[in-house]
DNA sequence: ACCTGAACACCGTTCAAGT
DNA sequence: ACCTGAACACCGTTCAAGT
């Protein structure tokens, strides 16, 4: 990549990550380039789509979320470490209002830029659920689709400002059902 | 109100209905003006609000629902009214794709066409709540706002197209939890 | 009273023209 | 190679002008 090139990809991300911190996953595209005095073309060539850019965004989350998993999986007894784990994608998610709608989407769209990274967060979570479902500490009529759904559910909530202070207390409700150590 | 007027008032409402079931809550209102072959300033007259045009379109589903929790309290055991009402409150939620994110902004927003209507929902299924766990068939670590949330989160998971398969399953896996009879 | 549609200020996306 | 911004086809919302 051209000089040039990289730091106009670098201050996009940048500039992208404030607004979307603050707007949201449906921020105006338009406007992270203009704020980062940048042309609107100049955004789609390093981020064809919306997608691509969240997937940018969230590429350390998403790389340690799947590091944790891994690490989990072998020292936390089965239903902390799935819990554990699962209040931290939550939160990830929840670093920006509504992106939790394009990663659900993504799982059935594999032309999207996040479906990659969303597959592997279904699968990580997918694992930990048959570890605690094998060890007897989880119950054992739902799969790592249903999984991936409640933590979707859960995000939304987040997302919600009407609903946002009930999320924590709902996360416990449901996986405490789920969970029965 | 006009002859005319009702005219529109009554075409606005059925093409709005069918545009809106075919792209949920966030259609077009200028699509739906053109379609009702009526200027856009007509559409704003008789719904100056998109939360006013989908209360007038629920309308009948917010009715039936309020009489529905009134019958059910009186008859059916406490927790099998509770959850088939729910059932129903999510059915109805489902019909217009992300009118449930409207709902649930509209509980805070006492400025909302929504926020009676609402109200009144949760309201009902508070009763409803209330009742079960009094008669110690419902946990009693939730509040009528948290049953609000938990159907808002159901419901969006039926908007979600690659979700919606498993809210049915996720409804009873959530509602086994909270009613333990 | 009621209706119309132009006007305004925004979008997302594409692409010819520039360096 | 890379960047720019005008162009296009859309929005939601308001409001002067018409009947």
């Amino acid at each position: 990549m051209r000089a040039d090139a990289k730091r106009n990809y670098d201050n996009l991300l940048a500039v992208a990550r404030d607004v979307a911190l603050e707007q949201g996953a449906d921020a105006s595209l338009r406007d992270i380039a203009r704020r980062a005095d940048v042309g609107l073309g100049t955004l789609y060539r390093h981020f064809p789509t919306r997608e691509a850019l969240f997937d940018a965004l969230l590429r350390e989350s998403f790389d340690t979320l799947k590091a944790q998993a891994e690490a989990l999986a072998s020292v936390e007894a089965p239903d902390k470490a799935l819990v554990s784990w699962l209040r931290v994608l939550v939160a990830c998610a929840n670093d920006y209002r509504g992106i939790i709608t394009l990663m659900v989407a993504a799982i059935e769209d594999p032309s999207s830029a996040l479906h990659a990274s969303c597959g592997t967060m279904k699968a990580s979570g997918a694992r930990l659920l048959a570890r605690a479902q094998a060890e007897g500490v989880a119950r054992t009529d739902i799969d790592g689709a249903d999984l991936f759904a409640l933590v979707g559910a859960l995000a939304w909530l987040g997302d919600q400002p009407a609903l946002a202070k009930r999320a924590d207390h709902l996360f416990d409700v449901i996986f405490s059902s789920i969970l029965k150590s």
